[in-house]
DNA sequence: ACTTGATATTCCTAAATGAGAATATAAGAA
DNA sequence: TTCTTATATTCTCATTTAGGAATATCAAGT
């Protein structure tokens, strides 16, 4: 019994820094991409339509969070994403997102 | 046969939106202490040590966001959370960071 | 009406963030 | 080696964000 151990500050920083990562519709738009597959940083630019550092930026910071995987083949690097987890968490908050909709229904939200 | 229909930048800002109101420490030690019940304004700036003005901003942010629920009694206001979300949130993410970190095992991730 | 206590809001400043331009690096081709 | 192409990095600037101080609002009590 007894109250429930909490987190510590440093530990709940680490965590936001991991939804952070998420908060950007940016990189959620290279993440939409790479659910289809591997793909390279030029191939993302072109999808998404953003900057080239910008992109490679993007892709940097989520592979340092352990989100996604990079291959160098040649000169073009591969990315792909690591695990599952990030379109799980993607999934739930879009579940939310058209329940609190449904009644507007105007937008689809599902990665 | 034919691609997956891909989310707008729009749809995919509204998304990140959410992950945004998570992307902060300070919030996240909110939704911590709300974990073992609904709270009022000044039980959490007590339990987190954080400004008045702070707490109050992002319950409201977190509150718009459809993450709490606000019940005012007389000159209290609680809050307490809304639906579980936001915890299988925190909890698929505080996995994959002790999965990360099991090797060095320091930190104890679990909201 | 006046005071007190709780919460919300506004205002301001410092820090963090996102994005583009330019530059650097690295690999392959000629 | 030189050129070209792909990616990474640096720099800088504009925007956003977090947080504190001060103020406003609102409800209850006297």
């Amino acid at each position: 019994m007894g109250k429930k151990s909490q987190m510590t500050t440093e530990a709940l920083d680490k965590l936001a820094g991991v939804f952070k990562i998420l908060g950007d519709g940016g990189r959620l738009a290279l993440l939409q991409e790479l659910k289809q597959g591997e793909k390279t940083v030029g191939d993302l630019v072109e999808l998404t339509e953003q900057g080239q550092a910008t992109v490679s930026k993007s892709l940097k910071m989520m592979r340092e969070t352990g989100l996604l995987e990079r291959k160098k083949e040649g000169v073009r690097v591969y990315y792909r994403v690591e695990d599952r987890l990030v379109f799980d968490l993607c999934e739930l908050v879009c579940g939310k997102l058209n329940r609190d909709h449904q009644s507007l229904g105007e937008i689809d939200y599902r990665i």
